[in-house]
DNA sequence: CCAATTGTTATTTA
DNA sequence: ATAAATAACAATTG
Protein backbone atom coordinates (compact mmCIF):
# COMPACT_ATOMS: atom_id res chain seq x y z
CA UNK A 1 0.00 0.00 0.00
CA UNK A 2 2.25 2.52 0.92
CA UNK A 3 3.54 5.70 -0.27
CA UNK A 4 4.65 8.80 0.80
CA UNK A 5 2.17 9.88 3.32
CA UNK A 6 1.33 6.27 4.40
CA UNK A 7 4.93 6.15 5.34
CA UNK A 8 4.97 8.72 7.27
CA UNK A 9 1.69 7.55 9.00
CA UNK A 10 3.36 4.30 9.88
CA UNK A 11 6.45 5.74 10.97
CA UNK A 12 4.80 8.55 13.64
CA UNK A 13 3.04 4.78 14.71
CA UNK A 14 6.57 3.28 15.65
CA UNK A 15 7.37 7.00 16.82
CA UNK A 16 5.63 5.97 20.45
CA UNK A 17 8.80 4.01 20.85
CA UNK A 18 11.19 6.95 20.53
CA UNK A 19 13.88 6.75 23.69
CA UNK A 20 13.34 3.63 25.02
CA UNK A 21 15.64 0.21 24.92
CA UNK A 22 14.84 -2.67 22.48
CA UNK A 23 14.80 -5.32 24.96
CA UNK A 24 14.65 -8.06 22.06
CA UNK A 25 14.33 -8.77 18.45
CA UNK A 26 12.09 -11.03 17.02
CA UNK A 27 12.87 -12.21 13.01
CA UNK A 28 10.43 -14.74 11.19
CA UNK A 29 13.99 -15.50 8.99
CA UNK A 30 13.26 -16.76 5.68
CA UNK A 31 11.39 -13.78 4.82
CA UNK A 32 12.68 -12.01 1.82
CA UNK A 33 12.33 -9.20 3.98
CA UNK A 34 15.87 -9.66 5.10
CA UNK A 35 17.38 -9.49 1.95
CA UNK A 36 21.09 -7.89 2.88
CA UNK A 37 20.37 -7.49 6.31
CA UNK A 38 20.85 -11.49 7.73
CA UNK A 39 17.83 -11.74 10.65
CA UNK A 40 20.94 -12.84 12.93
CA UNK A 41 22.90 -9.47 12.28
CA UNK A 42 19.85 -7.35 12.69
CA UNK A 43 19.24 -9.14 16.22
CA UNK A 44 23.17 -8.90 17.46
CA UNK A 45 22.94 -5.04 16.97
CA UNK A 46 19.56 -3.98 18.17
CA UNK A 47 18.69 -6.11 20.90
CA UNK A 48 19.89 -3.88 23.70
CA UNK A 49 20.27 -0.69 21.44
CA UNK A 50 17.53 2.66 22.91
CA UNK A 51 15.64 3.70 19.63
CA UNK A 52 16.29 7.51 19.59
CA UNK A 53 14.76 8.64 16.04
CA UNK A 54 13.18 8.24 12.75
CA UNK A 55 12.75 10.04 9.71
CA UNK A 56 10.51 8.80 6.45
CA UNK A 57 11.33 9.87 3.15
CA UNK A 58 9.76 8.86 -0.20
CA UNK A 59 8.54 5.42 0.39
CA UNK A 60 11.37 4.75 3.20
CA UNK A 61 11.87 4.91 6.79
CA UNK A 62 15.15 5.27 8.88
CA UNK A 63 15.49 4.69 12.53
CA UNK A 64 18.47 5.65 14.01
CA UNK A 65 19.77 3.92 17.71
CA UNK A 66 21.90 4.97 19.99
CA UNK A 67 25.50 3.94 19.24
CA UNK A 68 25.24 4.50 15.79
CA UNK A 69 22.92 2.05 14.82
CA UNK A 70 20.48 2.60 11.61
CA UNK A 71 17.23 0.60 10.42
CA UNK A 72 16.06 1.14 7.36
CA UNK A 73 12.48 0.08 6.60
CA UNK A 74 10.91 0.07 2.89
CA UNK A 75 7.00 -1.31 3.18
CA UNK A 76 6.65 -2.84 -0.14
CA UNK A 77 3.07 -3.27 -1.79
CA UNK A 78 1.82 -5.03 1.45
CA UNK A 79 3.66 -3.99 4.70
CA UNK A 80 2.10 -2.68 7.25
CA UNK A 81 3.89 -0.94 10.96
CA UNK A 82 1.62 -1.75 14.33
CA UNK A 83 2.18 -1.02 18.07
CA UNK A 84 1.36 -3.99 19.94
CA UNK A 85 1.06 -4.73 23.66
CA UNK A 86 3.51 -6.26 25.43
CA UNK A 87 2.10 -9.78 25.45
CA UNK A 88 1.47 -9.51 21.82
CA UNK A 89 2.10 -13.05 19.82
CA UNK A 90 3.01 -12.65 17.00
CA UNK A 91 0.88 -13.39 13.66
CA UNK A 92 1.57 -15.07 10.45
CA UNK A 93 2.62 -12.57 8.50
CA UNK A 94 4.92 -10.70 11.34
CA UNK A 95 8.43 -10.79 10.03
CA UNK A 96 10.08 -8.16 12.13
CA UNK A 97 9.77 -7.51 16.05
CA UNK A 98 10.99 -5.37 18.36
CA UNK A 99 9.88 -5.92 21.76
CA UNK A 100 10.22 -2.68 24.39
CA UNK A 101 9.42 -2.51 28.02
CA UNK A 102 6.14 -0.83 27.35
CA UNK A 103 5.09 -1.81 23.76
CA UNK A 104 5.59 -4.33 21.39
CA UNK A 105 7.00 -2.88 17.54
CA UNK A 106 5.55 -5.00 14.41
CA UNK A 107 6.47 -5.46 11.17
CA UNK A 108 4.34 -7.39 8.66
CA UNK A 109 4.01 -7.94 5.58
CA UNK A 110 1.99 -10.58 3.44
CA UNK A 111 3.74 -10.39 0.07
CA UNK A 112 7.40 -9.56 1.50
CA UNK A 113 7.84 -6.98 -0.95
CA UNK A 114 9.09 -5.02 1.74
CA UNK A 115 12.86 -4.64 3.05
CA UNK A 116 14.93 -4.33 6.53
CA UNK A 117 17.92 -3.31 6.35
CA UNK A 118 20.55 -2.45 8.97
CA UNK A 119 23.98 -0.29 8.97
CA UNK A 120 26.13 0.96 11.57
CA UNK A 121 27.76 4.26 11.70
CA UNK A 122 28.51 7.76 12.57
CA UNK A 123 25.88 9.02 9.72
CA UNK A 124 23.15 7.62 7.91
CA UNK A 125 23.64 5.28 5.25
CA UNK A 126 24.22 5.94 1.81
CA UNK A 127 21.24 4.20 0.94
CA UNK A 128 19.59 6.94 2.59
CA UNK A 129 21.42 9.90 2.27
CA UNK A 130 20.93 9.48 -1.99
CA UNK A 131 17.44 9.49 -2.25
CA UNK A 132 16.34 11.69 -4.64
CA UNK A 133 15.19 15.45 -2.91
CA UNK A 134 11.30 15.34 -1.94
CA UNK A 135 8.93 17.05 -3.28
CA UNK A 136 8.29 19.89 -0.71
CA UNK A 137 12.09 20.54 -1.06
CA UNK A 138 13.29 23.46 -2.96
CA UNK A 139 15.19 21.08 -4.67
CA UNK A 140 11.48 20.28 -6.94
CA UNK A 141 11.61 22.97 -8.95
CA UNK A 142 9.48 23.56 -11.91
CA UNK A 143 13.05 23.47 -14.09
CA UNK A 144 13.44 20.30 -12.72
CA UNK A 145 10.27 18.58 -13.46
CA UNK A 146 10.41 20.11 -17.17
CA UNK A 147 14.03 18.79 -18.07
CA UNK A 148 13.00 15.33 -16.54
CA UNK A 149 9.80 15.27 -18.46
CA UNK A 150 12.30 16.89 -21.31
CA UNK A 151 14.41 13.63 -21.13
CA UNK A 152 11.54 11.13 -21.04
CA UNK A 153 9.43 13.18 -23.49
CA UNK A 154 7.44 9.56 -25.25
CA UNK A 155 7.06 8.15 -21.66
CA UNK A 156 3.37 8.53 -20.26
CA UNK A 157 2.65 11.57 -17.93
CA UNK A 158 1.38 8.08 -15.30
CA UNK A 159 4.61 6.13 -16.06
CA UNK A 160 6.95 9.18 -15.06
CA UNK A 161 5.21 10.06 -12.04
CA UNK A 162 5.95 6.70 -10.98
CA UNK A 163 9.83 6.89 -11.11
CA UNK A 164 11.23 7.64 -7.60
CA UNK A 165 14.17 9.52 -9.16
CA UNK A 166 12.12 12.40 -9.49
CA UNK A 167 9.16 12.14 -8.21
CA UNK A 168 10.34 10.32 -4.90
CA UNK A 169 7.02 8.44 -2.48
CA UNK A 170 4.82 9.19 -5.45
CA UNK A 171 2.92 5.67 -5.82
CA UNK A 172 -0.28 4.67 -7.99
CA UNK A 173 -2.67 6.27 -6.31
CA UNK A 174 -1.01 9.60 -5.52
CA UNK A 175 0.37 10.03 -9.38
CA UNK A 176 -3.63 9.13 -10.09
CA UNK A 177 -4.68 11.83 -8.15
CA UNK A 178 -2.09 14.75 -8.97
CA UNK A 179 -3.16 14.35 -12.63
CA UNK A 180 -6.35 14.52 -11.76
CA UNK A 181 -6.27 17.60 -9.99
CA UNK A 182 -3.61 18.87 -12.66
CA UNK A 183 -6.32 18.10 -15.30
CA UNK A 184 -4.12 16.02 -17.49
CA UNK A 185 -4.55 12.59 -19.12
CA UNK A 186 -2.27 9.85 -17.64
CA UNK A 187 -1.84 9.02 -21.69
CA UNK A 188 -0.47 12.52 -22.81
CA UNK A 189 3.25 12.19 -23.36
CA UNK A 190 5.90 13.55 -21.08
CA UNK A 191 7.18 16.10 -23.93
CA UNK A 192 3.71 17.10 -24.62
CA UNK A 193 3.41 19.15 -21.95
CA UNK A 194 3.07 23.22 -22.27
CA UNK A 195 4.75 25.50 -20.19
CA UNK A 196 1.64 26.15 -18.33
CA UNK A 197 1.33 22.73 -18.10
CA UNK A 198 4.07 21.62 -16.42
CA UNK A 199 3.38 24.17 -14.05
CA UNK A 200 0.43 23.06 -13.20
CA UNK A 201 1.14 19.64 -13.09
CA UNK A 202 4.71 20.90 -10.58
CA UNK A 203 1.95 22.85 -8.25
CA UNK A 204 -0.19 19.73 -8.04
CA UNK A 205 2.48 17.43 -6.74
CA UNK A 206 3.46 19.76 -4.29
CA UNK A 207 -0.26 20.04 -3.23
CA UNK A 208 -1.55 16.23 -3.05
CA UNK A 209 2.20 15.77 -0.94
CA UNK A 210 0.99 18.46 1.22
CA UNK A 211 -2.52 17.75 1.79
CA UNK A 212 -1.95 13.64 2.03
CA UNK A 213 0.68 14.28 4.48
CA UNK A 214 -1.51 16.23 6.33
CA UNK A 215 -5.09 14.42 6.16
CA UNK A 216 -3.33 10.60 6.44
CA UNK A 217 -0.52 11.29 8.38
CA UNK A 218 -1.86 13.92 10.83
CA UNK A 219 1.11 16.59 9.98
CA UNK A 220 0.91 19.66 11.76
CA UNK A 221 -1.85 17.65 14.29
CA UNK A 222 -2.93 14.34 15.95
CA UNK A 223 -1.76 11.18 14.27
CA UNK A 224 -5.05 9.69 12.47
CA UNK A 225 -6.49 6.44 14.29
CA UNK A 226 -6.72 4.44 10.95
CA UNK A 227 -4.82 5.15 7.68
CA UNK A 228 -7.18 7.11 5.13
CA UNK A 229 -10.31 8.30 7.60
CA UNK A 230 -8.85 11.67 6.71
CA UNK A 231 -8.74 11.44 2.74
CA UNK A 232 -12.07 13.99 1.88
CA UNK A 233 -14.72 12.13 -0.02
CA UNK A 234 -14.02 14.99 -2.76
CA UNK A 235 -10.56 13.12 -3.50
CA UNK A 236 -10.65 11.00 -6.55
CA UNK A 237 -8.99 8.59 -3.92
CA UNK A 238 -12.61 6.91 -2.50
CA UNK A 239 -13.65 6.73 -5.92
CA UNK A 240 -11.47 4.97 -8.35
CA UNK A 241 -11.93 1.66 -7.53
CA UNK A 242 -15.33 1.73 -7.33
CA UNK A 243 -17.26 0.07 -10.49
CA UNK A 244 -19.08 2.77 -12.11
CA UNK A 245 -17.48 5.50 -10.52
CA UNK A 246 -17.82 8.97 -10.99
CA UNK A 247 -15.75 11.86 -10.88
CA UNK A 248 -15.99 13.80 -7.69
CA UNK A 249 -16.01 16.94 -9.16
CA UNK A 250 -17.78 16.73 -12.10
CA UNK A 251 -19.70 13.74 -11.51
CA UNK A 252 -19.05 12.12 -14.82
CA UNK A 253 -18.18 8.43 -14.61
CA UNK A 254 -14.36 7.70 -14.50
CA UNK A 255 -12.26 5.38 -16.58
CA UNK A 256 -9.71 2.59 -15.66
CA UNK A 257 -7.26 1.12 -17.83
CA UNK A 258 -3.34 -0.14 -17.37
CA UNK A 259 -0.88 2.63 -18.10
CA UNK A 260 2.82 2.36 -17.61
CA UNK A 261 2.02 -0.72 -16.34
CA UNK A 262 -0.05 0.31 -13.73
CA UNK A 263 -4.48 -0.23 -13.03
CA UNK A 264 -5.04 3.84 -13.65
CA UNK A 265 -8.37 5.70 -12.72
CA UNK A 266 -8.84 8.96 -14.66
CA UNK A 267 -11.74 11.26 -15.32
CA UNK A 268 -11.89 11.63 -19.20
CA UNK A 269 -14.70 14.76 -18.68
CA UNK A 270 -11.67 16.91 -17.32
CA UNK A 271 -8.69 14.76 -18.46
CA UNK A 272 -8.23 15.33 -22.34
CA UNK A 273 -5.44 13.88 -24.04
CA UNK A 274 -5.09 17.32 -26.32
CA UNK A 275 -3.25 19.97 -24.78
CA UNK A 276 -6.11 22.59 -22.83
C1' DC B 1 -9.10 -21.49 -12.23
C1' DC B 2 -8.46 -16.54 -13.52
C1' DA B 3 -7.57 -11.91 -12.38
C1' DA B 4 -6.70 -8.43 -9.21
C1' DT B 5 -3.59 -5.76 -5.70
C1' DT B 6 -1.23 1.90 -3.36
C1' DG B 7 6.31 -1.46 -5.34
C1' DT B 8 10.82 -2.38 -7.13
C1' DT B 9 14.13 -4.51 -10.01
C1' DA B 10 16.15 -7.41 -13.57
C1' DT B 11 15.55 -8.52 -18.19
C1' DT B 12 13.86 -7.89 -22.75
C1' DT B 13 12.46 -5.06 -26.52
C1' DA B 14 12.53 -1.00 -29.38
C1' DA C 1 23.61 2.94 -25.99
C1' DT C 2 19.40 4.53 -23.90
C1' DA C 3 14.83 4.32 -22.63
C1' DA C 4 10.44 2.02 -22.48
C1' DA C 5 7.91 -2.25 -21.70
C1' DT C 6 7.53 -6.58 -19.44
C1' DA C 7 8.21 -10.33 -16.13
C1' DA C 8 9.15 -11.69 -11.72
C1' DC C 9 8.92 -11.54 -6.90
C1' DA C 10 4.50 -13.70 -2.98
C1' DA C 11 0.22 -13.98 -0.83
C1' DT C 12 -4.38 -13.34 -0.61
C1' DT C 13 -9.04 -12.19 -2.21
C1' DG C 14 -13.08 -12.05 -5.30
Amino acid sequence: MPELAEVEFYRRRWAVGHGDRVLAVETHSHARIFREAAATALQRELSGAVLVSSEARAKQMLFRFRGGKWLGVHLGMSGELHVEPCDYATGKHDHFILRQARRTLVFSDPRMFGQVRLHSGQTAPNWWTSIAPGLLTPAFTTEAVAGFLRRRARTPLKAALLMQARFPGIGNWMADEILWRAALHPRRTAGSLSAVEVRRLHRECQCVCTLALKKIAGVGGALPSDLNVGIPKTWLFWHRWEDGGRCPRSGAPLQREEIGGRTTCWSPARQKLTAV
